[in-house]
DNA sequence: CGTCAATCTTGACGATGGAAAGTATCCGCT
DNA sequence: AGCGGATACTTTCCATCGTCAAGATTGACG
């Protein structure tokens, strides 16, 4: 049971890495402390990740993959303003793996897994704004893009509920923040 | 000359940081390079800022009376437009601040100073939108904010150049940035 | 000139990611 | 069955980092 081969290494740690990034951040990652939840040794994870940035490289794969299925999902169910939506919802759900997944500081951006990843995960997006026809397509895509990534990120780091005082009560709740970025949103549809 | 007394270490050690960070970004931050750098120990930081944190505090309350000035400045001097131009502007111009402004899990956000300046720097945005006197002024708030946001943080992390590759050429020159910027926020005009 | 507070240094500690070399387990082949 | 490599994991050691406690240096003020 508790020999060399554990199984499923792989996937443990990047599970566990997602978890404890969620609760303290990247900068609280620290890849001994998940080996010693684990039960391996504080270099196990290099046969499979080679280094810790390989890890949260994997990481941003993965990321990228599971929002490239919730977007597709989201825009063949729905209006385009649910894709945008879908989009912040994923990263309310999804905090570890969208924590790493825009830092490309972090990260090894040439890794050719991880670029296909990036451009899959945004398909749908883009191909939802140039459905839409809008007279200026690379500013929609911008304003569509930045107005959910912004809102998604604003809202994981809590500057949202901190900032927003006023009008806002305790909007950092995933149905609010779900509700504010459709508001947001559906202020550019016009053009559309 | 070269001292017990620096002179002004502490304006020394957060330009070093903020250097190095615009280049390496925060987790490339080693404060004994930066102090070697300056030509101090390892720990002189420690009198001025306490811990790491208290390095990042400083230079996130510096980063957010900074925003406040250029935002008030674009206010006080153009369209709404410009304000959020500005935004973008002053996190293309000031990059290290900015990776730190709003990494909440790396700062005491119960720092009164810290609180206060963040306070301080988004009040022309807030103001700005109130003024337009939009329908629904937290969705119009959240919507500049994160437009601005989204643009400035994508546009930082490469992602912008990266993604958005067919009809956007080198798009992370300022120039560029800001001009989409631009574009994208008037998307939003219709409802003020 | 002497005292004292402010500023910076020295030296040590625990924790972290990484490198090198070793060990156990599994799988295919005969 | 058993043997031989490939795979998965461990052990040990190292450089670096932030932090801490204690000490040295300086400048200002009497």
């Amino acid at each position: 049971m508790a020999g060399y081969h554990h199984g499923n290494l792989r996937d443990a740690i990047l599970a566990g890495a997602a978890s404890v990034i969620s609760r303290d951040g990247v900068g609280g990652l620290s890849l001994r402390a998940v080996a010693a939840d684990i039960g391996v040794s504080h270099t196990a994870f290099r046969r499979h990740f080679g280094s810790r940035e390989g890890v949260l490289n994997a990481l941003a794969v993965e990321g990228n993959l599971m929002l490239a299925e919730q977007l597709r999902g989201a825009a063949s169910a729905g209006e385009f303003v649910d894709v945008g939506v879908a989009y912040v919802r994923f990263a309310l759900a999804n905090p570890g793996h969208f924590a790493v997944m825009f830092r490309s500081d972090l990260l090894d951006n040439d890794d050719p897994e991880l670029i296909s990843a990036r451009s899959e995960s945004l398909a749908p997006l883009r191909d939802g704004v140039r459905a839409l026809g809008a007279a200026d397509p690379t500013a929609t895509e911008v304003a569509v893009w930045g107005v959910v990534h912004g809102v998604a990120t604003l809202a994981l780091t809590g500057t949202l509920a901190g900032a927003l005082d006023g009008p806002l009560g305790a909007p950092d709740r995933s149905a609010d923040v779900e509700s504010l970025a459709r508001r947001a949103l559906s202020l550019l549809q016009p053009s559309g």
